[in-house]
DNA sequence: ATATTTTTTAACCAAACAGTTAAACTATTT
DNA sequence: AAATAGTTTAACTGTTTGGTTAAAAAATAT
């Protein structure tokens, strides 16, 4: 049906209690935080009664840290897997806008959730939340550093460009309530409108890196 | 001493008490939002007691509507201004860029704030809270293609070049932290590469609009 | 000084909430 | 079918939280 890149709970079970739980609970809590969520409307959520939720999860912070770390670890290994895999830089560049793109677009609560998180608790996530493997982009920087070089590419440092690139990605699909209001645009000459950054990104990023 | 572009509470009088509980709130529920922000920490950060929070503001919902509207109405003027100022459209995008990173960088929390705003309840923007004088970016979409007629810049829509430009401005300073990770560097080493963005956002946007 | 209004506080209240308990119900094993 | 382990529920508990009250203290007016 559809295979496409998502980021969506995916914890062992299939369709058991404990995973009908755990799917309410990323759901709500990535769109309302910690705090806006409640143990009762997640409950209602999965369709059963308050107190399996405690008997599943002992408490929610452990079950809110626990759909934070699922998402983490479904978003990270996305841009990892393209920041360190080979061939040339466009084609590196193009696949990476094409995927991010994509998979933000279908998952526009899911930065916000991880930002929002990161600002509330730093410290917890280099120590226990962080998988060891962050993505490295030396790989990526290497390669840039190397297109200057040759003069393929116009001098500017590669954590530049990796920033830009992400942020044309990402906020658009962020903010899209705050652009329909500063556009004018309805929602449905928004979508239409968006459905077109991924050329727009593509076209906006390699003319700017010319030499 | 500094009078750099900063949104915060600057409402009515200078060191009242009715004063000194707005500026805790705005604080603490720009940061917290809504939810996390309790109203007895208000009070602690003001210095006063809990009760005198209703006594000058009648309840948390309305205390939160107009730091609300406090932070909604200073940010977005300042880009009207911008938006429809006058002179070439160079000069117009470069001051827009020093003015917005200046902003940003000083308030990080605002624009995650906005947008989690908008999500939560977008109907009571567009009804009561939004200013009926949103910034109409008429001007400079027709500035920007009329530059496109002449051939002085490539072809794109104005849209995209607005939503790149504020994407390329705001989303580093909101997701900080997350790239940090990313990048691997000390908050040191992350301010001082954060402190070049002006000119190279400035490069990035020129090189990305020439015919 | 006395009265009056404004400001501030401690103590209290009711609702919402996370979390607990003990019992019942179901499915599986023996 | 009896025992056992796993699942689900209703009812309860203690705490937090937004909000109230009545009275004291401070400031202002008469």
């Amino acid at each position: 049906m559809d295979n496409s890149p998502n980021i969506s709970p995916e914890i062992p079970g299939g369709d058991s209690t404990e995973q009908r739980i755990f799917d309410a609970a990323h759901e709500l809590f990535v769109q309302k935080g910690l705090d806006g969520a409640k143990m009762q409307e997640i409950a209602d959520r999965a369709g059963i009664n308050k107190a399996l939720l405690h008997y599943y999860y002992r408490s929610k912070e452990k079950l809110f840290e626990m759909v934070v770390k699922a998402v983490i670890n479904r978003a990270f290994p996305a841009i990892r897997q393209l920041l360190e895999s080979d061939g040339p830089l466009e084609q590196k560049i193009v696949r990476f806008i094409d995927f991010y793109i994509e998979l933000i677009s279908r998952n526009t609560f899911v930065p916000l959730f991880i930002i929002t998180e990161l600002n509330r608790q730093p410290d917890r996530f280099f120590e226990t939340i962080f998988p060891k493997d962050i993505p490295r982009p030396e790989v990526f920087f290497r390669q840039v550093e190397q297109e200057v070089a040759l003069g393929n590419i116009r001098p500017l440092k590669p954590q530049h460009l990796l920033i830009n690139i992400v942020s044309l990605c990402v906020f658009p699909f962020v903010a899209k309530p705050m652009f329909r209001v500063l556009l004018g645009m309805s929602p449905q000459e928004l979508s239409q409108f968006m459905s077109e950054r991924k050329e727009e990104v593509k076209r906006f990023v390699f003319q700017s890196i010319k030499p």
